[in-house]
DNA sequence: TTCGCACACTTTTTT
DNA sequence: AGTGTGCGAA
């Protein structure tokens, strides 16, 4: 048994200890995937059959890396017959194949986020109730909690203080909202993510032989990232796992960061009371970090109350200190990481996609995308809209829910007008309520035209129009019994009209739309090549369809290749995975900690775990960074430094930018540094950057009749002449693009003013010093 | 019914 | 800044 060599002591006994419960406490870095990994091997060698291991995880990305590993261990076909998944994706195939028991079509549409939402602001509109008084994000959310917790329709009225607690939030029709919504996804045969779990609870305790069936077969449970778990889905694992009680958690309080979305701490906080004989293995040498590194996460998760008492450590290099870079801007932050990739890059050899920039929110992306491809840093940004969120994809996917589900009304009315075929509000609102009325899906109505008509008060021409739309759909399904999903997709992408429709605008975006198209159509082809393959693979629509609403993938649309890159992600992305340089920025108050988190202990001790998870993605360096003002909702915001900055002991911080004082650091680190302490306002025209390679798609449409009217030279404030900017140079700048000087006035260097034509914005005048132009 | 424009709201994190 | 919504005109 080789794989269990090199394992350290608690390591041994986690992965040995294979019947009973088993609760693996992993600090960050110790080797946690390793040691499920091994597990899981170990159980097959022990001749467990593959068949009842059931291994939940989080991320699909976490699932397919974990499956690959133990493949690796065991061989390929052992490791085909696991179970092994995200809890939704698991419970999704099993709610497939017992949804009758529920009163489910078994090809049910699961529904996005986006799905829910619009699906919810009708019901609040069908309702008639002020939509301003009830967001239906808020609502959603609202009801998610109750979802999340078991707390049905039923179940909701029937519990005074739930109902007195909405009142008081001046919210008393919380309770008829959720009837509806719960109503309206019944009737469209969809579950939202949170279904996807309550439904299963569902299935497990009304139908002891489907829970038998289940307990029976999964004999050996194992959760990865059991603190993330929410009540839902710790009821699902302990129903399913109290028969054998092989049930193996593995967690980190420390790393709990999913509370928003129902994560319930107390899950693995209260493991022991839940199994009074678990035996419980703190894995607390970490092998990832440097001292530094681990001590800096150590002393600011200490802050804490709620908390496993672990001792984490490391025994790796002190390393050096952690650098904090205090910048003016966004921008100028995000200059800053740029030009420090860059440079480790240039003088220690070190690959790109060693690099990670983390950050709170997604909206921060767009300043260091801008700022790495500048200096033509190839990058990857993990998250944000998944590619299978982009309207032009979600509508080509509504038509296939259409066809795999006709009662899906939120796909059939996403499309129905679209392109637009002349059947607007008016009649699709008659069409809704007459459907009501009749108590029948809108697809009967449509099944049915030639009857309803007369009742339907609409006139012959819409009459035509809703035969001849539903005609085309009913064609598609029908050929969908004959052709594969490829074929008749693609079919829907051209005869429904909106390859046509998209075409038509041949601006970039509009372009990039087409692409967008034939990416989803590339993605369903390999998809199906996928599905051929494996023994009991699955080519099906309806299979493709549950697929991409479960996994948020970004990817689709940016050429695959492998080269190294920098990592963009946001820290809740980035937990299990391990970068050698890290950048953590945006270090400010109200943005990290988040102003929505602010406000309780318990919020604000959730951002200081996803402090101390992002600090622990990094191996040998981390760098904070943080700006003084920030451009934020459409203007500029003044920020105050993180409290989580002044949380971390002073020994382990370095200050590399000393030319600026900072109240949280103390100055003993001060020394020459790769920014030679040039204030940034400064450096805009002194850096040399490597320019990108000459822009694809910028038409000349500059007027060449303009004659230049000044030669005035703008002398460069830093004294360096590299970047002089002249009339009739070409520029680009950072908001407005690419344009060309006309007009440059003043002779004070620090006040001269340059009238700009740019090709899109138009004409601009501009302060040279603040405008950052760059010569191209 | 469709299109275009003014406006309001947004940004916390994800299956 | 960017996107979604609602209203009024064609």
């Amino acid at each position: 048994m080789d794989y269990l060599k090199g394992l350290n002591e608690p390591q041994l006994e986690a992965v040995t200890t294979l019947e009973g419960p088993l609760m693996v406490l992993a600090g960050a870095g110790s080797g946690k995937t390793r040691v499920l990994t091994m597990r899981i091997a170990h159980l097959i060698t022990n001749l467990v059959d593959p068949f009842h291991i059931l291994a939940l995880t989080f991320t699909n990305k976490a699932a397919k890396e974990m499956k690959e590993r133990v493949a690796k261990v065991v061989g390929q076909s052992e490791a085909r017959n696991l179970w092994m998944g995200t809890f939704h994706s698991v419970f999704a195939r099993i709610l497939r194949s017992e949804a009758h028991y529920i009163g489910f079509p078994s090809n049910f549409t699961i529904y996005d986020s986006q799905d829910s939402l619009n699906v919810m602001k009708k019901v609040i509109k069908e309702l008639n109730i002020d939509a301003d008084q009830y967001k239906a994000k808020k609502v959603l959310s609202r009801i998610s909690q109750y979802k999340n917790n078991l707390i049905t329709v039923k179940a909701y009225f029937n519990n005074p203080e739930l109902l007195e607690n909405d009142e008081r939030a001046n919210q008393k029709h919380i309770g008829a909202i959720y009837q509806k919504y719960v109503e309206t996804c019944f009737k469209n045969g969809a579950m939202d993510f949170d279904d996807l779990l309550l439904r299963t609870n569902e299935l497990l305790t009304r139908f002891p032989e489907v829970l038998a069936k289940y307990q029976d077969r999964f004999r050996y449970i194992l959760v990865d990232e059991y603190q993330d778990t929410n009540h839902s889905q710790y009821l699902i694992v302990k129903a399913l796992a109290s028969k054998f009680e092989n049930i193996c958690v593995v967690g980190d309080d420390a790393q709990s960061i999913y509370s928003f979305r129902g994560a319930n701490i107390y899950n693995i906080l209260n493991f022991k009371k839940d199994y009074p004989d678990a035996v419980t293995v703190a894995l607390e040498q970490n092998y990832r970090s440097t001292q530094n590194i681990v001590n800096a996460a150590n002393v600011v998760i200490g802050k804490n109350l709620q908390q496993f008492k672990k001792n984490v450590f490391s025994e790796n290099e002190v390393g050096e200190k952690i650098k904090v870079y205090r910048s003016l801007s966004d921008a100028d932050e995000a200059a800053f990481v740029a030009s420090n990739i860059w440079q480790l890059h240039n003088s220690e050899q070190m690959n790109f996609d060693d690099f990670a920039i983390l950050y709170r929110t997604n909206s921060q992306t767009r300043a260091f995308e801008d700022a790495l491809r500048k200096k033509n840093i190839p990058y990857r940004v993990y998250g944000g809209l998944s590619f299978y969120q982009r309207k032009e994809v979600k509508d080509l996917v509504a038509y296939l829910r259409l066809l795999v589900n006709p009662n899906d009304s939120e796909a059939l009315f996403r499309i129905i007008n679209l392109p637009t075929r002349g059947i607007g509000d008016s009649t699709q609102n008659k069409l809704i309520v007459f459907a009501d009325a009749h108590n029948i899906p809108v697809s009967e109505v449509l099944n049915n035209l030639g009857q309803f008509a007369p009742n339907l008060q609409l006139n012959n021409g819409i009459i035509t129009k809703l035969a001849d739309f539903w005609a085309m759909i009913k064609a598609f399904q029908v050929m969908l019994k004959e052709e594969n999903a490829y074929t008749v997709a693609m079919e829907v992408a051209k005869r429904s009209g909106l390859i046509k429709n998209l075409k038509e605008d041949q601006t970039p975006e509009g372009i990039s739309r087409v692409e967008n198209i034939q990416e989803l159509m590339n993605s369903m082809q390999g998809f199906i090549d996928e599905q051929i393959q494996v023994e009991d693979g699955d080519p099906s629509l309806s299979n493709f369809l549950e697929n991409i609403a479960l996994s948020a993938d970004t990817q689709k649309d940016k050429k695959d290749d492998d080269s190294p890159k920098v990592s963009l992600m946001t820290i809740h992305l980035s937990k299990g995975l391990e970068f050698p340089v890290v950048h953590l920025v945006g270090l400010e108050e109200n943005l990290f900690p988040s102003f929505m988190s602010s406000s309780t202990r318990e919020e604000l001790e959730e951002e200081r775990r996803l402090f101390y998870v992002a600090l622990t993605r990094a191996e040998k360096r981390a760098y904070f960074s943080y700006a003084i003002s920030r451009f934020q909702w459409g203007k500029i915001t003044d920020a105050e430094p993180s409290r989580f900055l002044s949380e971390v002991d002073s020994e382990y911080l370095e200050l590399i930018n000393p030319a600026i004082e900072s109240r949280f650091v103390n100055h003993s680190g001060l020394k020459s540094n790769i920014f030679d302490e040039a204030p940034s306002e400064t450096r805009f025209f002194k850096k040399k950057e490597p320019k990108k390679s000459l822009n694809r798609d910028e038409p000349q449409i500059i007027p060449k009749n303009l004659k230049p009217v000044s030669t005035a030279k703008i002398i460069n404030p830093s004294g360096s002449s590299s970047q002089d900017i002249e009339v009739g140079d070409r520029v680009r700048h950072d908001r407005f693009g690419v344009g060309e000087v006309q007009f440059l006035d003043g002779t004070d260097p620090q006040n001269i003013k340059a009238k700009v034509i740019f090709q899109h914005e138009g004409e601009k005048n501009l302060i040279l010093k603040f405008a950052k132009l760059t010569k191209i």
